[in-house]
DNA sequence: ATTTTATGTCAGCCTTGTTGACATTCCAAG
DNA sequence: CTTGGAATGTCAACAAGGCTGACATAAAAT
């Protein structure tokens, strides 16, 4: 079924965006998110948590020490929904919530030790699927896939968690 | 650009997958899979509808007369979740659902004409999305991002999509 | 002193996943 | 032919995790 391949791809490009690679291209980013989510979610069930929780530990833990506002930013969820999520979180004792020391209105968030340790699980469980698809396709293919993906963001939330990741150092 | 693949790997690539690559990747699959559910959301909430009924539409319009337990297959989600979603799409007359010839416990899924429109709704304003990022990101790049894609599904999962496709003339 | 901001909480709604129970239909073994 | 199991689909009830709205508190800003 392949379309001639990639060489085909490189010059002509009439077919290129015809409705039917835009579809296989839309098919194919459901499935793989897909997969992609599927290895964390297994290991969250055992926890009782949630492909929310997963999301609150992988940015406190890219960011230590962020706060609530910054985190419903870049998640980009209520304060309520977040809130739910974020308590459970601090009662089993896998996040640290501190008043923040300059304004204290705010709360500064950090992983414990034990929120580490199921962070790590949790993202080498994604990272293995990745690595291995990156194995797969070679580093050119995964430069290409980079850039549709960085295209394909909303700009308006990629440029503010990019502020974001700026202000705090 | 033959992806002589993974000749390259070999060599000049130990920095190619490095966790912090990796974690990039992991987070633009995050924020451009929200960005590519963006403007079909929006559409869906003005019908009323959230975005199991958009896979359900699309699923139907990629294989017409495909059958319940086909569609529960592909989605991957319990014949009692799609059932309420293709309850409702066929009581708001989307989806006519026609008990099968040959064995009558099957129900041979097909969309109306009003059914048809809004999946040509859903997946243009998708596709407009997709092209967007196709054009920036140039052929090269969106064959790279297919071959990514195509490594991070789930097999199994996929190669039932696939037979299925195949099933059905 | 007053207003605004950051956070948390309660209540209630919706979508969409889940499991369990059940009806219908088909098919194969007796 | 009948009967019991398997396949298919429907209905009911529950949970997670989105959402809005209302409100409380503390701290910062004006």
């Amino acid at each position: 079924m392949g379309q001639g391949g990639s060489g085909t791809l490189g010059g002509e490009n009439l077919l290129f965006l015809t409705d039917e690679q835009l579809r296989k291209g839309i098919e194919a980013m459901f499935f793989a998110y897909r997969g992609f989510t599927a290895d964390p979610d297994r290991i969250l069930a055992e926890h009782g948590y949630g492909r929310a929780h997963h999301r609150a530990l992988h940015f406190i833990n890219r960011t230590h020490g962020t706060t609530v506002n910054n985190l419903l930013t870049v998640l980009g969820v209520t304060k309520q929904s977040l809130n739910r999520v974020l308590r459970t979180l601090i009662e089993d004792g896998l996040v640290d919530s501190r008043i923040g020391r300059t304004d204290r209105r705010e709360r500064n968030l950090y992983l414990t030790e034990s929120g580490k340790t199921l962070e790590r699980k949790l993202s080498e469980a994604q990272r293995d699927r990745m690595r291995a698809a990156y194995r797969a396709a070679g580093p050119q293919a995964v430069a290409g896939f980079r850039q549709v993906l960085e295209a394909m963001m909303d700009d308006e939330i990629f440029r503010q968690y990019i502020a974001l990741k700026e202000r705090r150092t």
